[in-house]
RNA sequence: GGAGAAAUGGCAGAGUGGUCGAAUGCACCGGUCUUGAAAACCGGCGAGGGUCACACCUCCGGGGGUUCGAAUCCCUCUUUCUCCGCCA
């Protein structure tokens, strides 16, 4: 959520920024604009009625005190019309307050400076590629078949199980995503993040606070019976840890990892693009996330950035970077890297990474402040990364590191594995 | 799931209808003293809105109500604790 008083500032700058995104903001921020002095007018008007109603009921106590009843009572039938009044304007400030909540929570964040305009993900930039692509023979498989053939996913066993998009692993598949789980787990720490277990289900306030209510709710699962929200992804159980803080200096860094399970509903897609393991409804993922002071925030998100290659680098895949047009970029992000690997069999990119700056959108709806040195309060910036994603990362490991007498695993997670290839 | 108790500032903990935004202690910040530190003493110290700054308004788990007036009374929800039941 974008802040109001800034909105103020920049709103021509902001206009151009958010355009990047095909967002026509200006008459909607004349709006905003329109409806937050309305607001403080209307509480403005509404103090003063509570003020003097106020005096009134002291005034009121200390004549009874003196047992002046019936002065008291001359009293009381003046507050009559200011209850009512207070009423009324508490009523309209009400609905002001909420009109405007409402209108700022339908505009995205503002873009930064290096997001390149466009409408799709044809107009991404690609700012770095790194890894050869390995020569396949002809008969070489995409992961689905070899999954099968090894005996290692079993998409059927989902199916029965649950549904679509809820593949069982066996075996070496299993042991293998185990060993990806434990290895960027022990990255991430030695990286200096602190390890977390968050649960797997979040409340209706943390869905707001991170931005998944109240647009995309159709992305997540709900249980209604006790209106709980199944988590797409580890960030908001971990971002939502430190909602209503204010913070101070001391507290940073502030450098959290998990892993966890994710769930998306992702309705409306079909064919080669949600094969095996392209997309799922259930799917594991290593998450980081920072929380940082707005000066520290793009040093980070390029730590972040630098971390995630390394990971690739270590596991030998063929991989690519990507500045995300506005057209592309996420509702709260204000610059978003996505890192895809190259999926030979398939002849395609999947996308594994998605590393992102929210800058104070995500700060603004958490509450989540700092107080900095001169003691003024100041929102944070948010800033949360993939690494990696897993079950794409397998694809990749499947389809490139396939030989004629298996698929062999990569160096750095043999240890993790306790087996040097699958046949 | 059943029975009972509780929820107050960073923490602990007073406060049961009127000058209570809230005693006190600890923590924290500034000062005096000290070679330095500790102790002692003095002062400051919750959050949000609003203002150039004051004033002023709101907030004692959340929501609603009674009253001229609510931290205090009533209703409701949530959470925590104790006991019982069930249970990985």
């Amino acid at each position: 959520m974008l802040q109001v008083n800034l909105i103020r500032e920049h709103k021509e700058a902001y206009v151009k920024a958010l355009a990047k995104r095909n967002f026509e903001a200006k008459s909607i921020f004349e709006k905003v604009l329109f409806l937050d002095e309305e607001r403080r007018n209307t509480q403005t008007q509404l103090d003063k009625t509570l003020a003097e109603s106020n005096r009134l009921s002291k005034e009121i106590g200390k004549l009874f005190k003196n047992g002046e009843q019936q002065k008291a009572n001359l009293v009381k039938e003046k507050t009559a019309n200011l209850k009512q009044e207070s009423k009324t304007l508490t009523d309209k400030l009400n609905t002001v307050a909420e009109d405007l909540q409402d209108l700022l929570y339908t505009i995205p964040n503002v873009p930064h400076e290096t997001v390149p305009a466009g409408v799709s993900e044809d107009d991404n930039e690609e700012v770095f590629a790194e890894g050869e692509v390995p020569k396949l023979n002809e008969k070489a498989l995409p992961h689905w078949e070899l999954a099968k053939k090894y005996d290692i996913i079993d998409f059927e066993l989902g199916n029965k199980v649950t549904g679509a998009g809820f593949p069982v692993y066996k075996g070496k598949g299993a042991r293998l995503q185990r060993a990806l789980i434990t290895y960027f787990l022990d990255k991430a720490t030695k990286a200096g993040y602190t390890e977390f277990q968050v649960p797997l289900m979040i409340n209706e306030a943390s869905g707001f606070g991170t931005g998944q209510l109240p647009d995309k709710e159709g992305q997540m699962y709900h249980m209604e019976t006790d209106d709980l929200y199944m988590i797409p992804t580890a960030e908001v159980p971990i971002t939502n840890m430190f909602r209503d803080n204010l913070m101070t200096e001391k507290d940073f860094p502030i450098s959290c990892t998990a892993y966890t399970p994710c769930f998306r509903r992702e309705a409306g897609s079909y064919g080669a693009h949600v094969r095996g393991l392209n997309r799922l409804h259930q799917f594991d993922k290593v998450e980081l996330v920072r929380i940082e002071k707005s000066e520290n925030s793009y040093e980070a998100l390029d730590k972040m950035v630098e971390h995630v290659k390394e990971l690739l680098r270590d596991l030998k895949l063929p991989y690519r970077i990507l500045r995300l047009c506005g057209g592309d970029l996420g509702f709260t992000s204000a610059l978003t890297y996505d890192f895809e690997v190259f999926s030979t069999a398939q002849n395609r990119w999947l996308e594994i990474s998605s590393v992102s700056n929210f800058e104070t959108f995500q700060a603004n709806r958490l509450k989540l402040r700092y107080k900095n040195k001169e003691g003024k309060k100041e929102l944070v910036h948010t800033l949360n990364g993939s690494a990696l994603a897993l079950p794409r990362v397998l694809a990749g490991i499947l389809e490139n590191y396939q030989t004629e007498n298996g698929i062999e695993i990569p160096e750095v997670l043999r240890p993790y594995t306790g087996f040097d290839s699958i046949s």
